[in-house]
RNA sequence: GGCCCUAUCGUCUAGGGGUUAGGACAGGUGAUUCUCAGUCAUCAGACCGGGGUUCGAUUCCCCGUAGGGCUACCA
């Protein structure tokens, strides 16, 4: 069985390329009965947070990713936070250094500064000449049990290649005279990332690495560190960067970049899963509107693009809309129910109120991408605002006044809610007997009722009052007859 | 600077030694006769440059160029 794993930092909210990463590696397996596991890597104490790992665990299940292990659901191979993962990394260090494949650095952060200043334009590549490489190992020790502070450098086998088979970009191969001795250990006792990833990913038996191309030049030490620890290293999927439309990496300044801002701005997870599954990645055929469930069954690791790809806002509205169009009434109702409130409305959620909302923001969505823009625009069912302009255009023009004045006489008689069919009627009844049709007809009504020249089509408006005045929301959804009494004079 | 990765319409991509290089978003035009939107129809729009290999390259190889990544006691 196949098991993977999704490796992120508590350090901010979920960026949206991380959880495409995420995404990839969850569809990867599940269309193959793997195992995913969610591993924090909370390593750097400076910037991590507990309050962000909360955040990154909603997130992630908002946008709609499962995983099978990990510091919420447990596991066998847990723990599932590299900051409780302390034995396996200092127990691993300990044997490099006996097997001489690792040593103590005692440089200060001040010394390697300054060396790396000198070395610039020199003809040395690692930017670091490694003085501490050939200390005896038994005065290294020493100094460090009396209290010295010191560092662990991995060594770096010279002279040779490393290379490694990527499931996406082939093999890739480096030069170990290129590379620098990395650090594993820091002199805190905390791990360094390139050590830490391949300690875990060993004990946590991961058998398939896919995560972003940023990684890819450091798996080269990687690969080195799995060899020296006797290791089969894993295979590696490496994926392209998401960009802004600058071609830099998508940043906040491109606009909404993390989950949570996603959500807020009211974008279905299904949308934002769909569209992020399309870059980089696309199902051979030309569908662009998939579910999760077809993304999982039709996702494949080969049809992974090699090259970055830039972050479209336009096509992930329009990816919004298709999805929101996909959902029954009633489901739409529900989800779309917090943003109601958010943006004032009270109301119950019973199964009446909320198809009603639920075929109206479909209706909506016409002329909306985002649920948080649809929900403003469910105040012009609650208020009408009518210019002094648009009255008195009302009042001074003969054919409008007539077409007015019989329209409300008409519904008047009736009980609410009209139905949309006697509304047919009665202005065929006007275009009978005044002769008045078209442009003439209509857009009076229009200007009349919502106070504005365009809008929604009024066989989807006129309905959406009627229907919305009788049910209990507040503040109250405001019929035909209250907006045409206004110019009844 | 060094190393690694990448390169098809504006954007996401399909394709692949011989194709009218396909689709989607965005854009243009037309239709739907209340408007805007939506919908439908339709148009425009691409193989980074130079060398090879080949009967033939957008496709394979090399070089260049451009973009990105790594080169941290960040991940």
């Amino acid at each position: 069985m196949i098991r993977v794993r999704f490796a992120p930092s508590p350090t901010g909210f979920v960026h949206v390329g991380n959880a495409r990463t995420a995404l990839f590696n969850f569809f990867h397996v599940r269309g193959k009965k793997g195992v995913c596991v969610l591993r924090i890597e909370d390593t750097d104490v400076e910037r991590s947070k507990k309050e962000y790992e909360e955040n990154l665990l909603t997130d992630l299940k908002w946008l709609g990713i499962e995983w099978d292990e990990g510091p919420d659901v447990g596991g066998d191979f847990g723990p599932y936070r590299q900051s409780e993962r302390g034995e396996f990394y200092k127990q691993a260090v300990q044997r490099l250094i006996e097997k001489d494949n690792a040593y103590y650095c005692f440089c200060s952060r001040e010394e390697l500064e300054k060396e790396k200043q000198d070395l610039i334009g020199l003809d040395n590549p690692a930017g670091y000449t490694h003085r501490c490489r050939n200390l005896d190992m038994e005065k290294s020790r020493l100094r460090v049990s009396q209290g010295e502070e010191a560092a662990v450098r991995f060594k770096v086998p010279k002279n040779r290649q490393v290379s490694f088979r990527d499931m996406v970009r082939g093999d890739v191969s480096f030069e170990t005279n290129l590379l620098n001795d990395p650090v594993i250990m820091r002199s805190s006792g905390i791990p360094a990332y390139n050590f830490s990833v391949v300690i875990d990913d060993i004990s946590m038996k991961i058998d398939l690495v896919i995560r972003g191309e940023d990684h890819l030049s450091n798996t080269a030490r990687q690969v080195l560190i799995y060899e020296a620890l006797e290791q089969t290293p894993p295979e590696f999927a490496h994926l392209s960067m998401v960009m802004g439309a600058d071609n830099a990496k998508l940043s906040k300044r491109h606009g909404s970049t993390s989950l949570a801002q996603f959500r807020e701005q009211g974008y279905l997870p299904a949308a934002l899963l769909n569209y992020l599954s399309l870059l980089g990645w696309s199902p051979g055929d030309d569908k662009q509107v998939l579910t999760k469930e077809e993304l999982i069954k039709s996702f494949n690791l080969n049809k992974v693009s090699k090259s970055a790809a830039i972050f479209d806002y336009q096509k992930l509205k329009w990816i919004n809309r298709e999805h929101i169009r996909l959902l029954e009434d009633s489901t739409l109702g529900e989800i779309f129910s917090p943003f109601l409130e958010e943006a004032g409305f009270a109301f119950e959620r019973n199964p009446e109120i909320l198809t009603w909302i639920g075929k109206t923001a479909k209706v909506m969505s016409n002329y909306h991408y985002l649920l948080t823009e649809i929900a403003e625009a469910f105040k012009s069912l609650t208020k009408v605002d009518f210019s002094p302009d648009i009255i008195k255009g009302l009042r001074d023009s003969g054919t409008s006044r007539k077409v007015i004045s019989r329209l409300f006489a008409g519904i008047s008689r009736l009980d609410s809610p009209v139905a949309f069919s006697r509304i047919v009627e009665i202005t065929q009844k006007i275009r009978q007997k005044t002769g008045i049709k078209g442009k003439e007809l209509y857009h009076p009504i229009r200007l009349a009722l919502t106070g504005k020249e365009s809008g929604i089509e009024l066989s989807d408006f006129i309905p959406m009052i009627e229907e919305g005045s009788i049910l209990k929301i507040s503040p109250p959804v405001i019929n035909m007859k209250s907006r045409l009494e206004i110019h009844d004079h």
